[in-house]
DNA sequence: TCGCGATCTTTTCGCTTGAACACCGGCGCG
DNA sequence: CGCGCCGGTGTTCAAGCGAAAAGATCGCGA
């Protein structure tokens, strides 16, 4: 079933890939003789049906360019989560709303309710070590009204932090998890931006 | 540039990714036509129009079935990475090398080298709490050879489990990053399953 | 040595598909 | 009150594209 690919396989596979991924749409066969040089368009089709018949791709009969990635089908949905730079879980800094860069994964892996709006931040300083939240980590926000012990970003006075929601004798304020850090209690106004929903580390 | 869409155009862009998602190929003007029981594909024709003015959508003229969400273009390549079940970071336990499942992204956000055998587990228990890895925590392994320091899933004595690789006087051994648990030393061979990259927690 | 899979070439056929042209009613807006 | 946009119908055409038939070469394992 899963035989050994050639080398002319593995660069046809190569050239899906790489076309799927820059233009969007899968070559026709065509397309894939003119690439190679081929001096006809079954020199394609028979390579395709060799990855067919080794189960690498599969096809739809009849259809213009319907060559599919087994894999990618039962994959979840993806969602492009956008990074809004980073953000203090120490001292409080202002927060730019500038979008850099974004990352992709599957909302099913967490949990992540289809239409909320959910973005990321780098997280810098350690004032939430003690939730395991550590300075470099990206941490996935929803855009939601927070419950009490929820981790929040929130904008505090007019800067934005990651805290902990805490709401004691009726009065919210917000909590580092680091006994070095001071509690946070809004002068005035407490503004959520965002509840943590799930984390993202990458060991350096 | 970004107008409203109406909702008959949130429908037909509702059934592109649909269809893109299920059968892995967006759908022609008359696939479009009959499934919204059109009686002439010119609709079909007149609403990708309509939604490649609002920019929702772009098309390559003249090719079949190339209709594509610009979002999708500038992704960085997506990952399919397995879940191999459980890990035990608490006590020593058996762990099964069965597929529970995979979770997708892109590992332009994790930095994993694009043709690294990588792999990810469950973690069980806190031993490894004092790095800041949970019980319920996923943490993303790359299959290869550790350096003092890292964080390691290994094979020790038969039993698999989430440690940390430390070498001392040339030996080496597996350290709990929690006090309350012993060193590991291996009694015989020590078999290093994976490096961990990367970690994705999700908030209950 | 026989046969089979991997790689291609040539040629032909016909469904698939995008695209254009003509036209229609409804609705909001200046 | 006309004008542009939305959401359609009906028709026609040409290019895009998969597919099949018939070979040819080469290397490899039975």
């Amino acid at each position: 079933m899963k035989a050994e690919l050639t080398n002319r396989q593995k660069e046809i596979v190569e050239h899906l890939r790489m076309s799927q991924r820059m233009t969007g749409v899968m070559p026709s066969t065509r397309e894939i003789q003119h690439y190679f040089g081929f001096a006809s368009q079954t020199a394609a089709m028979s390579h395709l049906r060799a990855l067919e018949r080794k189960g690498v791709i599969q096809r739809l009969p009849g259809k213009a360019r319907a060559v599919v990635f087994p894999g990618d089908l039962d994959r979840g949905e993806i969602a492009d989560i956008p990074i809004y730079g980073s953000i203090a879980a120490g001292m409080a800094q202002d927060s730019e709303p500038e979008r850099e860069g974004s990352i992709a994964l599957d909302i099913s892996a967490l949990g992540i309710p289809r239409n909320s709006r959910t973005f990321a931040l780098k997280v810098r300083g350690d004032s939430m070590i003690d939730a395991h939240i550590c300075n470099g980590d990206t941490v996935i926000l929803e855009f939601r009204e927070p419950r009490k012990g929820d981790i929040v970003a929130a904008l505090i006075d007019g800067e934005t932090t990651l805290k902990r929601y805490v709401v004691e004798k009726g009065k919210p304020f917000l909590r580092a998890e680091n006994p070095d850090f001071p509690d946070l209690i809004p002068a005035r106004e407490l503004v959520i931006q965002g509840v943590l929903v799930a984390l993202l580390r990458h060991a350096a």
